[in-house]
DNA sequence: CTTCATAGGGATAAATTTATCATCATAGGC
DNA sequence: GCCTATGATGATAAATTTATCCCTATGAAG
């Protein structure tokens, strides 16, 4: 891993951009909502995401309390990931910036934010 | 600048993290919400951003439609930001942000999310 | 014996974002 | 003239995030 250099913002927003932006998260924790919980599950149902690159975002995400893990002590291993309470109560947040950004979309098609 | 090279997802959650996932964007429409408009005023108000930084952002604020730029032809050359309908629209969503990380701070002080 | 699925992680590369430094232009104060 | 302030931008460096490749380990299936 890395330090961080710099110094950070205690800032409400950042810290939730901190929990939420990573590129997978928003998904995963959809995911987690649906009753989707085992890593190989989670690849499958998003494409374009690596086992690897959603792991790490999963161990971001459990690092933050956001997400627990319960481990299977079967063979082959078995791992299945929880929303924790925090993950819960960030639901209605989610929800709101899905709301945000699908009206945004809908006004500025076929472009995201940064290229239009 | 630069072109993305990977697909992007087309999500509502992920278009609003890019639209306020910038660094200093949150601490940008906090100070546009006080009337704070000049950049730099701005940037005598957010310690730690350079003109140079609050630029870029200003510039990608007002790319998605979430600020417009008023210039007056004076001198030295004077520049005000607004904010747009989108971005007056965007302000609940940076509330529920703020609550939910303001009390996620308080209870898991002195760490910022990645850390802890 | 090879391959698959499972979950994880080290090493490294690539992509992206943010910061730093320099420059331009204009007018005023000293 | 030199320094200030204003706002913008080009070039480049640094920091950070995300992706790719390869390896570990286990047991079952072929």
């Amino acid at each position: 891993m890395y330090v961080k250099k710099l110094p950070e913002l205690d800032y409400g927003v950042a810290t939730t951009i901190k929990a939420l932006g990573g590129k997978w998260k928003a998904c995963i924790l959809d995911c987690l909502h649906l009753g989707i919980r085992r890593p190989s599950e989670l690849c499958r149902n998003i494409p374009g995401a690596s086992l690897r690159v959603l792991s790490q975002q999963l161990k971001e995400l459990e690092a933050c309390h956001i997400v627990y893990k319960k481990v299977y002590a079967e063979v082959p291993l078995r791992v299945e990931y929880y929303l924790t309470s925090w993950g819960e109560s960030l639901w209605p947040v989610i929800v709101a910036m899905n709301e945000w950004g699908n009206a945004y979309l809908h006004h500025h098609c076929n472009n995201t934010p940064q290229e239009s």
